[in-house]
DNA sequence: TTGAAAGCGCTAACAG
DNA sequence: CTGTTAGCGCTTTCAA
């Protein structure tokens, strides 16, 4: 950063400014700042009125270095650029927010590398918990996780081992269902529509599990069509139109998230195809957008805003039984079968 | 946080550790690891294995305390809830990403305590600037700002005085130059929808410009409608809705978002409104996802990811002349009249 | 190129 | 209720 900004005749203020502007020791004003009861009204108030008069910002590097404890949890996503981690976040906030704890949100753009990277940043401010999406990571992603000896939680997926605790759904779970409602609705000739990230193991899970579903009923997937970058509901269009040029026989499409399967869905009702009778559609995330669509897409909701409060919650220990370490909470996604899917035969 | 975690026989590793593992002074690996040059080769390679055996992991507690210098950027934005300012932190991110500068967040959800609040839990971990939306703040945080002695960077607007550099657009002018082109395209009854938020000072400038630039043409908004939360989307059809069977003779709806304004599109697509022929649309903001509609909204760009880079260029002292204090940049928005604003006549 | 000493600003622990 | 002392883990500064 270039150093032109201050002649720089002030200091920042200390805590020694405070004690000789209230005349009162360094350490009560301290005890003041931090609000710890044990400090009399009226030196209370002196302290107060001194800190603000000053401008006084305590500085938190000292404090937490003398302290050895630091109000930051550590918050580790893929992305910020779809509706599903702010949406997180905002449970998490809900929850930290009357304790004091502080989120500090790293993304990793779905990258390993990015992740270990952002966690080792993060970990060098010795956070006192650590919040992660998903549970696959880079062996020494890994290893700092392990032997950071803070409380860690795992968010959003639970289809595998988890490091301490963990908060999310099954998405091998909930594409089985999916893919079983579906076929309780007689669509036979099924496609899917998805993105492009080999890192998306969420995305994966839960085309496994739709696939294995359909591969439990003796049917398969009849074609795929991916895409990367760009806007959603615009590839979703385009995609559609794609995969149903080419196929026109199939009669169901699947969709990895919301955003896209509503850019299909928008297609097929310009397009004039009969939804859900000839060709039914569902995505993915329960998201907002959906209900100002003259036809419901069928979704499943993806529970964002219970797991990030629930995460937050075992971070302050407010579970059932006030551990913060070694918590499991699997809940169950929603399935809302809109108006794009026609109902069971 | 609940202090199950560990029976704790371990403490978390410190230079030290690694200085007795290599056989090298504390000093010598600190200049490893923090990539001084004058170390040699082989005293390197010995501490950095070490290092990476053991896990170490730095304390920047520790570290900018010693050093006075804290490589965090203090972002603190209104919200997380639509596409807008996630736009922001991907510009700034893309330039930070190259300094060894790190961003972290936080939001206000457009609330001049919270904001207050926000800004003075940042302030009190010393970060090297700040980047802050918008020109309005508090007292106390205006006098926070003003005090900190590190470089501040206000954005999204430059309609006011600045406190210190300025990277936006001015909305009052993107408000004007909206009506102008309404008024050129000849539609004369004009209804506005947008957010009841008394804190997007934002969003107020840009109905100010506009209003001023009808006044100017011996003109009036017709009629209002307001909302607040929800599915912004849905919202848009209601309020679209609502305001035209109020007022069916309206020829013109300008609304303060692209989300209501796309959801407006859709009802009068759905209701077969003849757009842009006796009902002209126009949002603002320029998201992403109007390229997924049949017809495209006319919209503003506010020219979210330049104001992002350019704000943490300044930051980075990669202006023109090197300053990173005082800067003024406003940015041109371009008016993208796409298909719901009829030609001139 | 390496090491030793002296803090950074605050709080834990204890004494009064 | 208030004050004193001794660090927290690292980097600055100076010396070798």
């Amino acid at each position: 950063m270039a150093n032109d900004h201050r002649p720089d005749t002030r200091r920042t203020l200390t805590l020694r400014d405070v004690s000789e502007a209230s005349g009162v020791s360094e350490m009560t004003v301290s005890r003041v700042l931090r609000n710890r009861g044990d400090v009399s009204r009226s030196t209370r108030d002196r302290v107060m009125k001194a800190a603000k008069d000053l401008g006084y910002v305590p500085n938190k590097i000292a404090g937490g270095l003398a302290s050895q404890r630091v109000n930051l949890v550590a918050v580790i996503i893929p992305s910020l650029s779809n509706m599903v981690f702010p949406e997180v976040l905002t449970g998490i906030s809900q929850v930290l927010d009357d304790t004091g704890l502080q989120p500090v949100v790293g993304v990793t753009n779905y990258s390993p590398e990015r992740e270990e990277r952002v966690l080792y940043e993060m970990l060098s401010w010795r956070p006192s918990g650590v919040i992660v999406a998903g549970l696959e990571h880079s062996d020494a992603a890994r290893a700092m996780l392990t032997n950071a000896g803070i409380p860690i939680v795992e968010i959003m997926d639970v289809d595998g081992p988890a490091i301490d605790s963990v908060v999310g759904i099954s998405h091998h779970r909930a594409g089985q269902m999916m893919a079983q409602t579906i076929l309780a609705a007689g669509y036979r000739r099924i496609g899917f529509l998805g993105t492009q990230m080999p890192h998306d193991h969420r995305a994966r899970k839960r085309l496994e599990g739709f696939t294995a579903a359909l591969a439990a009923a003796g049917l398969a997937l009849e074609d795929r069509e991916y895409y990367d970058g760009g806007s959603a509901l615009l590839k979703g269009r385009e995609m559609t139109q794609a995969i149903l040029s080419r196929r026109p026989d199939l009669d169901f499409l699947y969709y990895s998230n919301d955003m896209i399967g509503a850019g299909g869905l928008l297609h097929c009702l310009d397009a004039g195809i009969d939804v859900p009778g000839r060709l039914g559609l569902a995505g993915f995330n329960g998201v907002e957008l959906l209900d100002g669509l003259r036809v419901r897409l069928a979704t499943m909701d993806a529970c964002r805003l219970e797991v990030g409060r629930a995460a937050a919650e075992i971070l302050t220990g407010k579970t059932a039984d006030g551990r913060s370490s070694g918590v499991r909470i699997e809940l169950t996604p929603r399935l809302d079968p809109g108006q794009t899917i026609r109902a069971p035969r």
